[in-house]
DNA sequence: CTGTTAGCGCCTTCAA
DNA sequence: TTGAAGGCGCTAACAG
């Protein structure tokens, strides 16, 4: 480090008092009242001096870091950069960082990346995930507050924060139902993943609730991808009383699914409506037309992982251990009214 | 930090040696050789003891930290996130971490950023931006080793790693010249900035080279979005001699290009052949047909980044001040033959 | 209200 | 080959 040093004591010789009252008035200690005429004499001496605190003393003085450390995917997939955004966000306007470390699956790894944030002496932890599924967190994790953001613990024993599957579901198909649709197919996402299980008994409790009985038949298995789309898509609209509307699972099996429709000279958020999920921000307003969908929080729950952590650290109880985020709808242009009431 | 804290001297004392030697061993310091025993003996009792060495002791200590940092707007945009990946990889591989430090329009959040990343003691930054561009870069960047990633400044006085515009448009305009096609269109992305530029300039080159004249009134401007590629698409296909293929300025563009394409009753790929740039991984390969496209090569562009950073720490002399990293094709089946030659 | 005094955990030069 | 001692820059009791 090349940097010009600068410490306290010569900031105190500078201005004439000693290192304590520098420390003091530079951290903006209330409890000992200091004249405002030293503490401005101080002021001016560091900023002339180019005075700049030196985080590693600090920590190994006081034993406690201005970092969080995050260990995730996320880094290694575009798909939800947000919640790094999010929770750098948070962090940072308490002047803190994240220190980030990449998860990877080799088993071990996570273990290693965790060592490694506590020995950077992290005053809390997140673990975070590209998509919502249960994880098993390696052990270390426990030395400091930890908590799950978009990923839950078999037993519950971290605090976990998690979108709101089921509203979402919910959501989806009640923007349907009430465009007047009541012939509503569903592609889903990979099986058995807690997406595609919430999402889908959102969907039914939405479809009952608005008086529609909900119909197997017109659900079919997808994987997420857009081709699972298109074929499923090709599926529900050969049926021999075609849905009008159809939820997909997310916007990609949106994306095979407008083509699906207009392959078939049928026009989308006119003869079907469409509605998707994760409000992909690449894509979603590009589609033509712009895709309805239900947006995943993403930004919010990284947000929501610092702030927690945040109320761990500083000893305050937590009441809620598993907090769960709503999924907003994105009202745009794939959704048409449906026949008379 | 609740965590139990191990010292050297602890280890030391269960070891019946000096910290100092614990030291060595720990670090692995060949200088002074220690006898295997005394050496496994330490490690057994640093083991046994849970031993975790503390980074900011061992920062202020030596003077030098196992951090990076990177200011970036691409934490808050998900257009680049693999520059992150690539740097954050390199930077891992070496047991460093990357402290980043969010970017921010408004004017001295930059300068901000550097403040408090220097704070931690990094010892070098990267600021990257998620589009190709100029900027100006705060003072206080200078204090340490400092390099630019996809993007430069107005002097050159900082080393820079950008992509290879001119040779991806190089690349995207010959795989359709390749393919037969002399009647080629462009839509640019937003005009005047390197993209555009170092793209169409590229294009150029290579129609000359393959003996076909550009022609200006093939090339109509765009700004990047889904919308300006529609219009685009349709501007061209309803010249008196439209083109048989496009090259589109990003992916986006192509995107739209699709949609205007199949609306028109044509086929892509067949009738029409497309080109993208970028290669968004949530887009290219999942449009039908898959999109052909030309790759932005974030990932090494970050891990240039800190490679480069690494030899300037250690203070070895960099020949190479403005690195340009290549463009590859990506080759899917949005181009088809056209005709004989 | 201000200054003195100890460390924090580790690295490193110097002796032994 | 190993041990002793000093110091990195800062915080935090405790005196004065």
């Amino acid at each position: 480090m090349s940097q010009q040093s600068v410490t306290m004591a010569d900031v105190a010789k500078a201005a004439g008092v000693s290192r304590t009252t520098v420390s003091f008035v530079l951290n903006g200690r209330t409890e000992s009242s200091i004249p405002e005429t030293t503490r401005e004499r101080i002021n001016q001496a560091a900023r002339e001096l180019g005075y700049r605190p030196n985080a590693a003393a600090r920590t190994l003085a006081s034993k406690r870091s201005s970092w969080f450390g995050l260990v995730t995917e996320i880094a290694t997939s575009p798909f939800a950069t947000d919640v790094i955004k999010g929770a750098q966000q948070a962090a940072w306007k308490d002047g803190n960082f994240l220190l980030v470390a990449p998860s990877d699956d080799e088993p071990g790894m996570d273990q290693r990346a965790v060592e490694k944030l506590l020995e950077q002496q992290v005053g809390g932890l997140i673990i975070a995930t590209t998509w919502h599924r249960q994880i098993t967190v390696p052990d270390n994790a426990k030395l400091v507050p930890c908590v799950l953001v978009n990923c839950f613990d078999a037993d519950g024993e971290f605090p976990s924060i998690v979108p709101d599957e089921i509203g979402g579901g919910y959501a989806a198909a009640e923007i349907l139902a009430r465009a007047g649709h009541t012939n509503i197919g569903h592609i889903t996402v990979a099986m058995g993943i807690p997406a595609q299980i919430g999402r889908q008994t959102g969907m039914k409790q939405a479809l009952r609730d608005h008086g529609i009985e909900p119909d197997d038949t017109k659900i079919v298995p997808g994987d997420g991808t857009a081709d699972s789309g298109y074929h499923g898509t090709q599926a529900l609209l050969s049926q021999t009383d075609p849905p009008t509307a159809i939820f997909c699972g997310n916007d990609r099996i949106a994306m095979g699914a407008y083509d699906a429709i207009k392959e078939r000279g049928l026009r989308v958020g006119e003869d079907i409506s469409i509605v998707g999920f994760d409000d992909q921000e690449i894509l979603a307003p590009h589609m033509r037309p712009k895709l309805t969908t239900i947006a995943l929080p993403f930004e919010e729950l990284g947000m929501a992982g610092v702030s927690l952590l945040n109320q761990m650290v500083e000893g305050s109880p937590i009441e809620n251990r598993q907090i769960t985020i709503g999924c907003p709808p994105r009202i745009r242009s794939s959704v048409a009214m449906h026949g008379q009431r």
